[in-house]
DNA sequence: AGCACGCCGACT
DNA sequence: GTCGGCGTGCTC
């Protein structure tokens, strides 16, 4: 034990634990100098690292004596006055840190990397005639013009000052020798400008008063309507009473794409709303941290979760059931979890919106843990859409005959479509017919993607590409062929075969911009076109209200899939593709392409058969003992030889043994064994109890000193299995 | 993870 | 003769 710390014993030295924003496990001890003034827990620092300078985080004040103090380097800077997060959220992120088994480091990298922005952060002289006694101050500002952190810093370091410029500078700033130049305000909307109150029905109403009824509480709650049953104006007008009450309100979304949406909707109803996602350039970053304590709804994705508002007093997690609130890249983390743990640390409701609940909501419903809020339809939809199957065996096009006829039917009646394929590029794969062979990523145990408009063959799990070959490399005949069909192809062929119609494509390969997108989306809201043609990007919760026709190219994609969600990922994809038809009072239509016109599952893809199928997986998934019935975390064990690999999942598989409760599955390789030159080898614990995994694993992670040359992973509650 | 140092192949 | 491949060692 480190000796009780005493700033005023003349025989010990100030010390802090530092989380250094790296990946490296454990925490750093450095000496806490005088000159940066009295330490804080949850202060950033700069501090000296190998050969160069990390930030990090300020966990525990420590003492060390004398004798010990020249083991340790100073601590080079301090970042921060006060604590950038309160007590609730620094236990939230603790907590949040234990259950996902991340190093300090990388979650405090993860948790404050919003505030990394400080070298856009901008000074002048306050009272030039106050400046005049302090001469480093003089020495940084010699006009009252504004200038940057970082010539701030600069300029000491030329005055002969290394250490704690930025320390000084936040004293100044609060002493108002120094002013800190504030951003322009963002979003003006005036007051007048704001829309109507539109009556809400009494389902919405219901809704409505079950989120706003018990304010200071923990409340979760499953608002779970179909899609056009008016979701958003149930979270609008609860956010309404929020705001009126002087708190904020977080919404979470799933992606980027769905943010101008959202902003359209918010700022028509509020004066004072941020957005915050991956595409913000710096300033505009700077700008919504200056203004966070005004902003009266705050839009994002996953990481506007660790934006510190400091009165939020609501969280919506809309389309809550998406993959994508989980970060697949260093700290694996559960936005929609996270989200439900902030909400239980602040006392606060929270409220997970679908059409097509996650089977992990759905659980929570029927244990009577998350209330559930039905909406009703406001329209009859089910009566006012008409869905259809095309058995597409022995049709050799990528679209039948009664989809093609539709479409036309379509344009003519002046509405819009949209036809979803979940495929990017042109073929799934190249395929010589003269000797089979199908040329596959060098990395990755993959079949390269054919991209014929760039001319390239890409792996769409690592990014290699290379220039499409002329002849095989295997026999050298010139008899590369296709295999399948993607996007590409499919525009292709409906510019051929409907000249007439306007189509724009919807897919990362062609919506490569925020811009781009609000562009294609514009032009189809304005009827510049006719038909949008897109992979999933297309359909998640965008709202098309003159589309009256949507086409599924291929339902057989991604039902069989070697992953015990993909029955339900598929029905939640096919659910919502067809939910986007009809939104309006004219009458809708769905078109449903598959090779497997018999299979039962497809008569799920309805938005009636909601509760039927969720049900039935639900009790299924308790059955066999699987999520959310279980809680799972796979160890994915990767290095170039796979060899060393197998060695070390097979050391800590042994080791896991004396572990009781827990199900412990291989070592075996990955799904998908390669990517970008690593072989994979996975091990999946499994708790049916639920109450061993993951704390129990801290202790035997950290008992096992990982080698170099292969990299552990450790993914708690997967969402992904490949 | 970075970033160094440190020994062996194909090139200005 | 070098430029540069990635093996391995370290970060309080």
């Amino acid at each position: 034990m480190s000796p009780q710390p005493d700033p005023e014993s003349p025989d010990q030295h100030l010390a802090v634990e530092v989380a250094v924003f790296s990946p490296l496990p454990g925490s750093f001890t450095y000496l806490w100098p005088k000159s940066l003034g009295k330490p804080l827990k949850g202060v950033r620092v700069q501090v000296p690292f190998g050969k160069g300078s990390r930030f990090g985080l300020v966990l525990e004040i420590t003492a060390v004596p004398d004798d010990m103090a020249p083991d340790y380097k100073p601590v080079a800077d301090r970042l921060d006055a006060v604590p950038l997060l309160d007590a609730a959220r620094l236990a939230w992120l603790e907590r949040v840190g234990r259950y996902y088994l991340a190093s300090p480091g990388e979650l405090w990298s993860t948790a404050l990397g919003w505030a990394l922005q400080d070298d856009l952060r901008r000074f002048r002289c306050g009272d030039p005639a106050k400046l005049s006694d302090d001469p480093l101050l003089l020495a940084l500002f010699p006009t009252r013009a504004a200038v940057t952190l970082k010539t701030v810093l600069k300029r000491a370091a030329a005055a002969g000052y290394k250490t704690a410029v930025r320390h000084l500078l936040s004293l100044a700033v609060k002493d108002g020798l120094v002013e800190e130049v504030k951003a322009e305000p963002f979003h003006p909307c005036s007051e007048e400008s704001l829309s109507r109150e539109l009556t809400a029905t009494t389902g919405q109403q219901r809704a409505i008063d079950a989120l706003t009824g018990k304010p200071d509480i923990f409340n979760p709650c499953l608002l779970f309507g179909r899609t056009g049953s008016g979701k958003t104006e149930v979270y609008l007008k609860a956010a309404e009473s929020v705001v009126a009450n002087g708190g904020q309100v977080l919404v979470l979304v799933p992606e980027i794409g769905l943010t101008p949406m959202w902003l359209a909707r918010l700022t028509s109803r509020f004066p004072r709303v941020a957005t915050w996602h991956s595409a913000l350039t710096g300033a505009e970053r700077l700008r919504i941290r200056q203004h966070l304590d005004s902003t009266d709804v705050l839009i994002g994705t996953r990481s506007a979760l660790f934006l510190p508002l400091p009165k939020l007093k609501m969280i919506v997690v809309d389309e809550e059931h998406d993959a994508s609130f989980k970060q697949q890249e260093g700290m694996t983390y559960s936005a929609r979890d996270m989200a439900l743990l902030l909400a239980q640390e602040l006392d606060i409701p929270v409220v997970l919106g679908s059409a097509t609940p996650s089977l992990e909501s759905w659980r929570q419903v029927k244990a009577g843990n998350y209330k559930r809020l039905d909406l009703p339809d406001r329209i009859a939809k089910h009566a006012s859409v008409r869905s259809e199957t095309v058995d597409m065996r022995g049709v050799d096009a990528p679209v039948s005959d009664a989809l093609l006829a539709a479409l036309n039917e379509t344009k003519e009646a002046g509405d819009q479509s949209i036809l979803f394929l979940n495929r990017r590029g042109y073929a799934p794969a190249l395929q010589c017919t003269a000797c089979g062979d199908v040329p596959e990523c060098p990395g990755c145990s993959i079949r390269l993607t054919l991209h014929r408009r760039a001319g390239q063959l890409r792996c769409h799990t690592c990014g290699f590409r290379r220039r499409v070959p002329k002849t095989c490399e295997s026999c050298g005949e010139d008899a590369l062929m296709p295999l399948g069909e993607g996007m590409e192809k499919l525009e292709e062929w409906l510019n051929e075969h409907l000249p007439e119609l306007r189509f724009e494509r919807f897919d990362r390969d062609v919506i490569t911009s925020h811009s781009r997108l609000e562009n294609t989306l514009s032009l189809f809201e304005s009827g510049e076109l006719d038909c949008l043609i897109g992979t999933q990007m297309l359909v998640k919760g965008h709202d098309f209200p003159n589309v009256t026709l949507v086409g599924v190219v291929n339902a057989d994609l991604g039902v069989s899939l070697p992953d015990f969600r993909a029955g339900e990922r598929w029905w939640q994809q096919m659910t919502q593709v067809t939910g986007r038809a009809g939104r309006s009072e004219k009458r809708g239509r769905v078109i449903i392409q598959t090779r497997m016109p018999e299979a039962g599952w497809l008569s799920r893809i309805s938005e009636d058969e909601a509760i039927a199928t969720l049900d039935e997986e639900l009790s299924l998934r308790e059955m066999l003992h699987y999520p959310p019935y279980a809680r799972w975390v796979r160890l994915v064990f990767s290095s170039n030889k796979i060899e060393r690999a197998t060695e070390v999942a097979s050391q800590f598989a042994r080791h896991c043994e004396k572990f009781d409760g827990i199900n412990i599955t291989g070592p075996m390789p990955c799904p998908m064994e390669r990517v970008a030159g690593k072989f994979r080898i996975e091990v999946l614990l499994r708790d049916a109890s639920r109450k061993l995994l993951p704390w129990k694993l801290q202790p035997l992670l950290s008992g096992m000193q990982p080698p170099r040359d292969v990299r552990i992973r450790v993914d708690v509650d997967p969402q992904d299995m490949m």
